[in-house]
RNA sequence: GGGCUUAUAGCUCAGUUGGUUAGAGCGCUACACUGAUAAUGUAGAGGUCCGUGGUUCGAGUCCACGUAGGCCCA
């Protein structure tokens, strides 16, 4: 350790007297803010390599809850971790601004709904509340943010609403359009044919959209194409199969393509007669819907039997089983041949949706109206059915009125829903019903009563209907996508193979289109045909193409003097210019927005005014080392910002992934306002401290572990480690004031230590190596737990317990001198290790500690290095040892405490017996011999050789041995096993000679009643149990005997220890100082006369007592008892 | 409905490649200890390892099917 040099100075380690987390706090940040450490610990990096993070932007028009700490305090570790081990770590914080939620809130504070917007409120203003909503609670915020202690730059943050952010944005976009990775297409979407509209998703969840309603449902026979391919499925020559496929919409078979099946789900090949045509039929249906359509009566003999169909009994006979797999591929012929499909339709595809729940197992595909259908679909190559317009447009067999199409024959025009509230409209699906049974194509037709979403304005059935949208074509890079994720660090590792893995793999392109007002606006402008698209990369650009089409007439001159008020970027001022086309044409703009995603996907960009400016901040930071998010992400952020850089960098946007769990209630229920369990964030904070809140966030469970916020238990935890971890510090600045200890000497080489000591540091460094390993790998759970456990088991309750005498008695030393650096050392570098996790604490603790003895230049512990792990100080067999001491030093303990033992601690003892089983262990225990026997109060500890005659030895089967080799010869392992447990000592000792004993077993199995089986020495474990006379305790291999008698010299010596027990009390009862040197005067006693008179000088240097005189009578003083006798005694200064 | 995930003592969590008697802390009970003491030690009570079936000489651990909670998607 370099030494500084240090003004002339005494200064004094800070003694506190309570422990007050939220003020230290207030201390902190103070000094903090005051000497700008946050902006300190990036600077003073300058020159390091980059440690690039990106930020996921928060929206800011909600008040922050408990579960935004758990996220930022995750991001937080890492990024001040990398900083401790000297990566320079700049951190630019960011607010997502446009989106849905925004405008609803926006909606709900004005009273408007969507449909208002453009009517009654402008366009314009509309969008203005929303900007001025959006970060309304910026504030309170960026008051959490400094008061958990995340540092992340909240001066200079990105705004996705901001010009410069669009302007990036549709330069990516652009991109995107110029490798033909952005087209305009379709989705199905509900739609509300009688309001002539798409619907959100959101507006589909309003209440009472779902009603219930009786409709027609046909389970349609699609005959099969006999050929190569399905000429298993025959067993005639003349016979028909059908695949049977069941519809809620018969509306939609004119439109079917494709027929479903599950891969793994199992098909029968039933013979039997249509019900309606009586023709014979052999139909295909899933194994476990056989019973939903046919009623059998009866015995089924050899798969044939009787079923009811109706009122009437028919025969049936399955003559076949196969699964989804083996029928793909498999042709068949339309139904309802009105549009003829492409020559790849009409064949059985496989869907991972099919079930067999309801229906036949076997799904209609129809793609222009079923989401699934459609996804599906394309994931075949299988399109749906298209007709042209009047206009030349494609249009499904439904027009957006609601009606079947011209080319329908004799459904054309037909409303497929009383949209009208017609009173002579009839229901096409019974007509088809009707159809399909004459034409021997329906198998079973009846009423269905089920719920379907309605249209909240209208109250008409809503259709899943085809829309135009615009999309991001991703499943052209999907191999990429798929590729350079398996490159990414996920952690936990299942959500990047699972839920992100799975994901990419049935990847659909990027719907981008949303038909809101509040966003970035899609810059593509386009003629009336769509003939003709212009994508516009930059403001720049634009303003060109407007000039373009200002000379050309086509757009007003107005719009160009906008550029130079600085053209705001959204609606309505981009739908107001109109471009031109190179043939002459005037071109508007797509009137979509984009998905609110694709913002903040395009941050690693945007952030930067990319590529406008900041070209090299940009490819400093690109790919970021490290975000974090809520898993709730995977499909949202995790996945655009990974989708953008795949695009159009080919390479991953980020290396190392932590997506964390939720924050749930102590029941384990979610948070809502509705059951009033959310925990304000602020008020746990100011109650408990950031530290203890973040500590325990993140100790209690892996942070993508859902936690159960408890509030006692953050308590307990707070308590537990930061009230040990300040006792121990209030325990060494005590002792280092009073011997003025500054760490001005040379640093003590460890090995020059005592073995305490060594231990410690051992640990030390163990702690600070799995540590840094836990933090590199991103698993702060075990961090946290590894750095409890060192300063709560080993450091206060073993170190400095069995330290404590060193650091207060006698003259300075070295033995002294080392045991204050062992203890400076261990809480300087426990304060570096926790400041990740708790910055404030361990500030605090650091700068206490280090305000002395300057030994570090740093003026805050987020300032400093980390120490480097000193390998040559981990000693694991000293941590063996130690643990081995603490093993016996706890089994003697439990010894003494027996009812027919109860020995104090305080009287001593003779001798402790340890059997050894090996030279290890009895090296081991020589060199911890004395700090147990100080531990236990002991005099000496004996090693008895393992194959001593004092010993009882017991023999424990090794099941690993032994299970498999009596499992290969078919006998009884229980029975072995009890025998070997069994064994007495001498049969153990004979095991031991000759390396095996045969054992004679009673089997009631074997034939002969009982086996013999020849136990070897390496099946079974050899411990020593017992040692005869002897108060014997054992915990695994190890076993103490206590030798309890006591002689008189003991007793005496143990009266000494009571009596330095009753002035130590007494001392602190009288509020002495710990360095006060008292005068004594005691009663006579025969219990302690004696004692006194051979114990004196020990007495007196425990009790720091200048003299002690007995006399024969007190006027004064404190009564005392020991050992059941009573005296007086007065103590003084 | 699909994907992912979780389920172990009253509570919060550990539990290695399967090894038979499942651990820790908190809480509870009892007894100790006490110049760091809102601590600590020892002992005790407390378990259907979510359920059912399977693989195995042996399952908390592996497999299958369920149940319940959570997230995302439909």
């Amino acid at each position: 350790m370099q030494k500084l040099t240090k003004p002339e100075m005494k200064t004094k380690y800070k003694e506190h007297s309570q422990l007050n987390l939220p003020e230290i706090d207030q201390e902190i940040l103070e000094f903090w803010k005051k000497n700008d450490i946050f902006g300190q610990s990036v600077s003073s990096r300058e020159g390091s390599p980059i440690f690039s993070f990106y930020e996921g932007p928060p929206s800011a028009n909600g008040v922050p809850g408990i579960h935004h700490v758990m996220a930022r305090t995750v991001k937080d570790i890492f990024c001040r971790f990398k900083t401790l081990s000297g990566y320079q770590v700049p951190r630019k914080g960011g607010w997502d601004t446009h989106g849905l939620p925004i405008e609803l809130q926006v909606e709900k504070k004005l009273g408007i709904t969507k449909e208002d917007i453009g009517k009654t409120i402008s366009i314009e203003d509309y969008n203005k509340e929303c900007r001025a909503d959006v970060l309304r609670f910026k504030d309170i915020w960026d008051d959490l943010t400094e008061k958990m202690g995340y540092w992340v730059d909240l001066e200079n943050p990105y705004i996705t609403f901001e010009n410069e952010y669009i302007e990036s944005v549709w330069n990516l976009l652009k991109r995107l359009y110029e490798k033909d990775f952005l087209y305009k297409g379709f989705t199905i979407q509900p739609f509300s044919p009688a309001a002539g509209t798409g619907l959100s998703s959101h507006e589909l969840n309003q209440p009472d959209t779902y009603k219930e309603v009786t409709d027609t449902t046909i389970v349609g026979q699609f005959k099969a194409v006999r050929d190569a391919k399905s000429e298993f499925l025959y067993s005639r020559p003349d016979e028909e199969v059908f695949f049977l496929a069941w519809t809620t919409t018969p509306w939609t078979l004119p439109s079917n393509t494709a027929l479903a099946m599950g891969k793994n789900i199992s098909y029968l090949r039933v013979e039997t007669v249509n019900p309606y045509t009586e023709l014979p039929v052999t139909v295909i249906l899933a194994k476990d819907r056989f019973s939903a359509y046919f009623a059998v009566e009866g015995e089924m003999v050899n798969g044939k039997g009787l079923a009811k169909f109706g009122k009437d009994l028919k025969e049936f006979a399955i003559t076949g089983t196969f699964t989804g797999s083996q029928l793909e591929g498999i042709r068949y012929e339309q139904l309802l041949p009105y549009v003829k499909p492409e020559e790849n339709a009409l064949r059985v595809i496989l869907g991972d949706f099919v079930t067999t729940t309801d229906g036949t197992g076997i799904v209609h595909i129809a793609p222009t109206f079923g989401a699934d259908d459609f996804r599906v679909g394309q994931q075949n190559g299988i399109k749906g059915l298209w007709v042209e317009d009047e206009e030349g447009n494609p249009s499904p067999l439904v027009d957006r009125t609601g009606k079947f199409v011209a080319e329908m024959g004799e459904f054309a025009g037909r409303y497929v829903k009383n949209y009208k509230d017609d009173p002579n409209w009839s229901n096409p699906d019974i007509d088809i019903a009707i159809k399909l049974k004459t034409e021997n194509r329906a198998f079973k037709v009846e009423k269905y009563i089920h719920t379907y979403p309605h249209c909240w304005r209208t109250d008409k059935p809503v259709l899943y209907y085809p829309l135009d949208s615009w999309f991001v074509r991703t499943t052209a890079v999907k191999d990429r996508l798929v590729a350079l994720n398996q490159t990414i660090n996920w952690q936990p590792a299942s959500t990047g193979t699972g839920r992100f893995g799975n994901w990419l793999e049935n990847l659909v392109d990027w719907n981008l289109s949303r038909s809101r007002y509040w966003g970035i606006p899609l810059p593509v402008w386009a003629t009336e045909d769509m003939k003709e698209q212009k994508c516009m990369g930059s403001i720049a650009e634009l303003r060109g193409e407007v000039e373009k089409a200002v000379a050309a007439g086509v757009c007003p001159a107005s719009i160009l003097s906008r550029f130079d008020d600085n053209l705001d970027l959204h609606r309505p001022f981009v739908d107001d210019i109109i471009l031109v086309s190179e043939s002459g044409q005037p071109m508007h703009r797509e009137k979509d927005l984009i998905d609110v995603w694709f913002d903040s996907g395009a941050m690693p960009f945007a952030q930067w005014h990319f590529p406008f400016e900041n070209q090299d901040e940009f490819k400093r930071r690109f790919p970021a080392d490290f975000i974090a998010e809520g898993v709730d992400q995977t499909r949202g952020w995790f996945f655009t910002l990974h989708a953008i850089a795949v695009m159009l960098e080919d390479s991953v946007a980020y290396k190392n992934v932590l997506s964390h769990g939720l924050v749930l209630d102590k029941f384990g229920r979610k948070m809502s306002k509705r059951l009033g369990n959310t925990v304000d964030p602020f008020i746990t904070l100011s109650k408990y401290g950031a530290d203890a809140t973040r500590w325990y966030m993140m100790g209690n469970s892996s942070p993508w572990e859902n936690l159960k916020f408890n509030e006692e238990i953050l308590q307990d935890s707070m308590r537990k480690f930061f009230g040990t971890l300040y006792n121990t510090y209030n325990f060494f600045a005590l002792y280092a004031n009073l011997d003025q200890f500054d760490f001005s000497e040379e640093r003590i080489p460890v090995a020059e230590r005592s073995e305490i000591d060594r231990w410690i540091m051992s640990l030390l460094s163990s702690l600070n190596k799995s540590v840094q390993a836990d933090l590199n790998a991103y698993e702060p759970t075990k961090a946290i737990r590894a750095i409890d456990s060192f300063v709560v088991d080993n450091l206060s309750n073993w170190y400095v317990r069995q330290s404590r005498r060193r650091f207060w008695k006698g003259e300075s030393g070295k033995d002294k001198l080392s045991a204050f650096q062992t203890l400076y050392e261990c809480l300087v570098t426990v304060a570096q290790l926790m400041s990740p996790i708790a910055p404030f604490y361990s500030d605090w603790l650091f700068r206490d500690l280090n305000r002395v003895t300057g030994l570090d230049s740093a003026e805050s512990v987020h300032l400093t290095r980390l120490p480097v792990v000193r390998e040559e100080e981990i000693d694991l067999d000293l941590e063996e040892r130690m643990e081995l001491a603490q093993r016996i030093s706890s089994l003697t303990h439990s010894i003494r405490k027996r009812k027919e033992v109860a020995l104090k601690i305080r009287q001593p003892l003779s001798r402790i017996m340890v059997p050894v089983n090996s030279d290890q262990m009895k090296a081991q225990l020589e060199n911890v011999k004395d700090l147990i026997l100080a531990e236990v109060n002991v005099k000496d500890l004996e090693l008895v050789p393992e194959d001593s005659e004092v010993l009882v030895r017991k023999a424990k089967p090794n099941f690993r041995i032994l299970g498999p080799k009596v499992g290969s010869l078919g006998l009884n392992l229980n029975l072995i096993s009890q025998a070997t447990g069994s064994l007495q000592n001498h049969e153990v000792r004979e095991l031991e000679r000759n390396d095996s004993i045969y054992l004679t077993i009673t089997d009631k199995a074997q034939p002969t009643g009982s086996f013999t089986y020849q136990l070897l020495r390496e099946e079974v474990e050899i411990v020593s149990a017992d040692i005869p006379g002897w108060s014997v305790a054992t915990d695994g291999k190890v076993t103490v005997a206590l030798d309890i008698t006591l002689s008189e010299d003991l007793i005496n010596e143990g009266v000494a220890r009571e009596l330095v027990n009753r002035i130590q009390n007494l001392r602190k009862d009288l509020g002495f100082e710990v360095s006060d040197r008292i005068n004594v005067q005691l009663t006579h006693n025969p219990v302690w006369d004696k004692a006194i008179k051979e114990f004196l000088d020990y007495i007196c240097t425990e009790t720091l007592t200048n003299t002690l005189s007995l006399v024969s009578s007190l006027e004064t003083g404190n009564e005392i008892e020991v050992n059941q006798s009573i005296g007086t005694i007065l103590i003084q200064k």
